[in-house]
DNA sequence: CATGAATGAGTCTTCATTCAT
DNA sequence: GATGAATGAAGACTCATTCAT
């Protein structure tokens, strides 16, 4: 095989991987399964990750890299983040992320509500992008003429559990939801934008 | 033993059982341990409790109930959640309970999340709180003379996404978020009050 | 099942280990033939000892316990070791001792050849046996009038190279000696008794 | 690569197995760490070995072909054994030889020790030298014009348990005997000759 | 109620060996 | 000769659960 189909040998099973850790959780999920469902031989997977640790490892640094991609890119196209059409496009570009990303976001949060996880994904991946999103914010007060608020510690809360959390959560239970409710994606995430404007954005512009 | 015993003994396997299944997760929990931590000899735990599994459902049965029976009282206790003050009381109501449950909560995140539960704890508990708190926006609308508004789904989103979730959240990360943060318990409280207010009942508030 | 019976199951293991290891070496002896062929269930091994490396220790710590047994038992019974018949007699008790053990002290010498084992225990087994001779030595002397030789180390080294290991040495190739040069067990250890007597016994006698 | 490399690339891989065979054992022993430690691909082991048991083989035959040359010349230069000059220089050459394959002796022995192992390296090298060495003193005496002995089985025995395996458990413990009991290689080898002189050279002489 | 002993079905990981290029 | 990728067959250890007393 040629490096082309190592690579891609690689990417199957970190895909499988992450599929069958959201489904039955990192623990319950068993080499063998990943083994099977990706094509290849069990001793391969050993063969490019030390363990079945390392895979989650590798996922989650993956994540936190497409995070970083995510944020770089927004940051550049969207400038003003308090107008209220570019909060839709930024909220857009989250929720396209956020949704893209849920098989291993479900990981992350399982794992990272543990004990022994001492940095947790979450709280790295939650540092980087409510940090980002401050900056967006001072930068629009600016480029508005408005007063910045002066508490970093409470604008990291509110962007953290009011601004991100919502977002995970969506990520989370969105299916769970439109099969409780019976309602399609397209309609919740329609009251999800309504929901998030009127109680997020809300509190960031000017009254 | 008598029936005091018995039932001391019985609790005391929950307790334990709820601190490692939030500590390491519920599949990563060994009944061994739980029994050895608890001062009980594992065979008993299986007089007790059908199977692990059984344990957990206790647990999570213990928590609905718990909920059920928060609602009552902070239904009974106060009317009118729209007005400041009650909305400060109804807050504190809401994390009491939250951190009071924050392990097992743990525990439900990790395993609302999976595939395989069905109804997912997260989303009975969700269901019941969400309900519950529309129904006291609706009677605070209704004594304050104030339009209800009208679309359920909304609202349902909105209590469970900007609602319930930065609480549940909190009951989460709060920890983490202390030491990743180098912030008390008692600081955070006060911020994420504050970044409730703003975001949350703002956007019940009439404008 | 008694304690009577759980001694055994244990023992049992520790017999049916002890042969295994000695038949196809410690790393290629497989936990599961060590349960099946003591007609025990792999885990319950795994309930005695904590891995196959503990079953070994145990096995060491039984030799070197049985060990200092013999030479307890040897130094009370025989006293003057430079007269003949009780040399002869000493011999015994060491063949005896040592064809005994003959299972793990292959293992031990196998395992103690290796550069990980710290403290071979053939090392600690032959510094406790070396002394117990050398202390044999200088009470006949004393008893007899004789000089009793100053060099500790030489005598160490002494009853170490040619005095003990040619002991093990035959523990460990008796069987194979016998079969390679069609000679009885009876007749080889004769011939052994003559070759210790005129070399080691020899050396220690006054000219 | 020409002819030159591809011998000196087999004879690294040889050197390599060697030494990791003697440190962690045989079956311990990885061909990925051979492979890795003698600086070639794994396969390329398999170019050149049919098996990992091949490289044994190999190692071992290797190790009886040095004895017989080793003997060969030493039968050549020294005449007369039982003149103690004589006797000194092939204790010497013996040292020479076994120390300088103390590793794979090492393996030799762990491995004759086991049962599977039908005719051992250890029988076949040992019967190599004790015949020779036989020999040696058949000549000496023939030389002296003195008796010599004729229980054929009794040399074999004598020159086996008290005159080679001392040798060899010289090869296979000096190193921990030197940092166990604090002494240096060249002290214990001095100690070594007087202990084998007064024991194994005094049987052999006349009285 | 309580316990020490026992078990079946996993579960991760390893490793000698081979294949394709 | 040389190599990266791939594989089958194990192997140590685990764990929820049950049994006998």
């Amino acid at each position: 095989m040629n490096k082309r189909d190592a690579a891609e040998t690689k990417a199957r099973i970190l895909t499988t991987a992450e599929r069958l850790f959201s489904e039955v959780g990192f623990d319950k999920a068993r080499v063998d399964d990943i083994a099977k469902e990706a094509g290849v031989n069990k001793a391969l997977i050993y063969y490019y990750f030390e363990s079945k640790d390392e895979i989650l490892k590798t996922l989650f640094s993956n994540l936190v890299e497409g995070a970083k991609r995510m944020l770089a890119e927004s940051v550049e196209k969207i400038p003003d983040v308090l107008n209220e059409d570019n909060y839709k496009a930024l909220f857009d570009v989250y929720i396209r992320f956020i949704m893209e990303k849920r098989k291993i976001l479900k990981v992350a949060i399982a794992e990272s509500v543990k004990e022994s996880s001492s940095i947790s994904v979450v709280m790295e991946l939650g540092n980087l992008i409510i940090n980002a999103e401050i900056e967006n914010i001072r930068k629009a007060c600016e480029l508005k003429g408005l007063d910045y608020p002066e508490d970093k510690n409470e604008m990291l809360v509110t962007e953290f559990f009011t601004g991100l959390m919502p977002f995970i959560c969506f990520a989370l239970f969105a299916d769970q939801w439109e099969s409780y409710y019976h309602i399609s994606e397209k309609e919740l995430c329609g009251y999800f934008y309504e929901a998030f404007r009127k109680t997020h954005l809300a509190a960031h512009l000017p009254k």
